[in-house]
DNA sequence: GGCAAGTGGTCAAGTTGCTTGACTATATGG
DNA sequence: CCATATAGTCAAGCAACTTGACCACTTGCC
């Protein structure tokens, strides 16, 4: 495969998980949430248990104080809340409000929709099979930023 | 397809998109480059002939200010350069240097190296046929960060 | 030719979402 | 019971943007 096609498979990946983050973020705030893309991974990871700041800064590869700050803005927005860590009084647990999991809905559904878009594109089939042969090459670890 | 499948494919395309331009600017700074994943953006659009600031706003979806600021940047790290744009004395033609097309080049070998580790894992034609199916699903219009 | 309106670019200041560094409170293992 | 490690926060700094103001030049129009 030449250098080129490289430049544009980077380029194409890119614009298509851009595409789809951006779909997902108008549907939520169009269900009538306020937020940005990095909540829906807080969230993935807040469900169903809780976590603790330490944990959630790991998922999201992120510093525990930019976690803890994270955490304050969707404490500030009533989608999460802190509370005490049984058996531990150094950590906390951080857990959703009604209103986080109804975000969190919202999120799975708007995610939903954007996905419906590409099905009418690529069929069912072929998106089944892209998803899989993603999940092949990705990495695990932290979610992060693409750039 | 489930909401959750949404969700997942989400998640496994920011992965892939994420560990791509890693694995790229990895490989550009192994090569003994400075720069951003940005950097490679604003490449293609200045190769071949170079281009006016607003064009390379528009092409990767940022304010002309911020275009600016980042040809500030290149031009201070020696990989490109302002020049009179013939015919309009107001517009600049930004144009890259020698050690510009060395730093592309440099990033189109990175790409090819990062995508010959998924080759190995999927082989050619699945990787080919995932860039054509991204192609089909992905937007026309400005690239940009994934979130 | 001259003048209003539009376009290309920059300067300056403000914002956001992180980082690093310093610190407190609690836990744990010799 | 004390040294060391861990959970979390506070504060300051920084990078990569934004918005607003502005100048230089071009263009369309009378």
């Amino acid at each position: 495969m030449e250098n080129s096609e490289a430049m544009a498979l980077t380029a194409v990946l890119l614009a298509a998980a851009g595409d789809l983050t951006r779909r997902i973020n108008d549907g939520v705030e169009a269900r009538g949430f306020d937020g940005r893309p990095a909540y829906g991974f807080a969230f993935t990871r807040l469900a169903p248990d809780g976590a603790t700041v330490t944990d959630l800064a790991t998922h999201l590869g992120m510093t525990k104080q930019a976690a803890s700050q994270l955490v304050d803005e969707l404490v500030r927005k009533g989608y999460a809340e802190r509370r005490p860590y049984p058996g531990d009084a150094r950590a906390r647990l951080v857990v959703l409000t009604e209103r986080g999991w109804a975000c969190t809905r919202a999120a799975e559904e708007a995610a939903a929709d954007a996905v419906r878009a590409w099905v009418e594109v690529l069929g069912e089939d072929e998106v089944r099979v892209l998803r899989d042969r993603l999940a092949r090459i990705a990495p695990y670890g932290p979610i992060r930023p693409a750039w």
